[in-house]
DNA sequence: AGCCTCTATTTGTCTTGGACAAATAGAAGT
DNA sequence: ACTTCTATTTGTCCAAGACAAATAGAGGCT
């Protein structure tokens, strides 16, 4: 009785823990934006608690998106519905770099309305044509930013995004698993610790950085993603590590990251190596404490490797 | 100058906000223990902030482990260190089925003291002889569990979990892949949905199961963890998606689990079924909505199948 | 133009003590 | 062993106030 389509279809509320999970505010935050903006505005339930309706879940989601492209409080949390789509279409088109998005477009086209098993072949082709490494360079990096511009200005469904994500991680761990059965006796030093910090939400990063490496033929410790400093550093005692090598996205604040990394540089012995990459190294490099290098790219990566080998005999 | 080994070592404090990530204990329950239990009794700054020191917060960690194993915050949050540690211990053996312990014993020391690439050519030798189906149920989810009660009572360290994470992951995506490229042709019906809930937190799960429905041939689209219920309907319509397969360890509340499962089993179309497995399946059965199959290992994804194959002609 | 410095405003997070329902333990009765 | 009931425990929410960190905008400098 209760799947048929007659159901009473009882308006679903959210309490604000709930509110927290899905939109990523603090409860904090939005109590006081209550106060401030006049909004929102959530119904209450007996007890005095706030229960938040649909209409009101999404104007929030807007918001939080618009506040990740760099808006501030007080001029969009009292805008309605209508007023913060039009905005996040405009601040989204201004977001992304204008060149080079026509080929990206395509690539968007089909993972919104191919099928995924074809998604999936067509990397793996364009990979074989172009090389691991020029693949990533010119087409897997930036389709990611791409797709995540494409979220914020909900062009794109979370579902959609999760498919990416997925068939991504797996052809590119599929070409470091294939890159090191071609060579099952070349690993050579240095031995490198590859993993994000804990803020870290983007992994596919990190998958990119070891193809690098893989690339560079030396021995990889690959720790996934989101390992706090302290095991950073009991890591690198306990495996002997020569280099790690963390990457960090965009999203991060700066101030944070710049404080962990200084912090992190001074606990880790001198002679050994801290690496980053990843879209943060390239905007945030002028904060960045001494001995901690940035490396973006295979060749960076490959140069470093050779540097490193010279310098160690 | 920062870097010599003679500075000072300032004492490390956190503010309550750090202390939240790092324990999973919400700042509202570390200020209410205060008041009740006299513990945690952190340092203020000037303002009048919390400040906590190393050693609350190694107490705030045991803590948390016992709390997830069952004990009560009235019975524990009281106890000093050496007492709680004393009560880790035995609970945890507690915890463990003490049959079929020894083989798991090899494992875990291999994990903390062999060398990563061999932990993983090992794994994978085990993979080819005992084969896929056999050497996860029989292997890799008992050890699996092994590993989480072992990181419990501190026997493993959270970076030697990663290393197990990111290496049974690597191998299993590799064995899926194997498996496909061998019969490319045939991806037959149902189309199958794979991910989880939003709050699960292994990985691993997900991965066994898609390995399960990979030996069974169908066309399965993996979307990855984490997937929130609103998404998974709409990927239902999108992908024209015939069995929704969800992996739920058993860490999760039994209640919030049932409840979830609930409204999404209500809100999906009848004709849509419902799978879950993972450890999670074992325990809460009983709680279970109608409608919902439980499937946890090889034999009954393969006969669940052939029972929806017979039944759609 | 680009880049620093200074000031005024904005904004997130922390504080306190009280309140209450949801979760659980333990006893008693099938 | 499995319910049912009651008493206790326990996490989360509310309110209004406070304050430092972050940011914008103005002005001066190279």
């Amino acid at each position: 009785m209760n799947q048929t389509a007659a159901r009473p279809q009882a308006p679903i509320l959210w309490d604000i823990a709930e509110i927290e999970r899905d939109t990523g505010l603090g409860k904090d935050t939005l109590r006081v934006w209550e106060r401030r903006y006049g909004f929102p505005t959530p119904l209450r339930d007996t007890r005095g608690d706030r229960l938040y309706d649909p209409p009101q879940l999404e104007r929030l989601l807007r918001i939080k998106r618009l506040l990740d492209l760099g808006h501030r409080p007080g001029k969009i949390v009292p805008l309605a519905l209508p007023a913060l789509d039009q905005l996040l279409q405009t601040s989204c088109q201004a977001a992304g770099p204008p060149d080079a998005a026509a080929a990206l477009d395509d690539w968007l086209e089909r993972l919104k309305h191919g099928k995924p098993a074809e998604l999936r072949a067509a990397l793996q082709q364009e990979l074989q044509q172009l090389g691991l490494s020029r693949a990533i360079e010119q087409l897997l990096a930036p389709l990611g930013q791409r797709i995540g511009q494409a979220w914020l200005a909900d062009q794109l469904s979370i579902h959609q995004e999760h498919l990416f994500t997925e068939t991504l991680q797996s052809v590119l761990r599929e070409a470091i698993n294939r890159l090191d059965a071609s060579h099952p006796e070349l690993s050579q030093p240095p031995r490198v610790l590859l993993t994000t910090l804990p803020q870290e939400q983007h992994q596919l990063g990190l998958l990119m950085a070891e193809c690098y490496f893989a690339l560079g033929r030396c021995e990889r410790i690959a720790l996934g993603p989101r390992l706090p400093a302290s095991e950073i550093l009991a890591a690198v005692g306990h495996f002997r590590i020569d280099i790690v090598a963390l990457s960090i996205s965009l999203h991060a604040s700066t101030r944070e990251i710049a404080e962990q990394l200084a912090l992190l540089r001074a606990q880790l012995p001198p002679e050994i190596e801290l690496w980053i990459g990843g879209g943060w190294a390239g905007i945030g490099k002028r904060h960045l404490p001494g001995g901690v290098q940035c490396v973006v790219n295979d060749e960076q990566v490959s140069t470093g490797l050779a540097r490193w080998r010279a310098a160690h005999g």
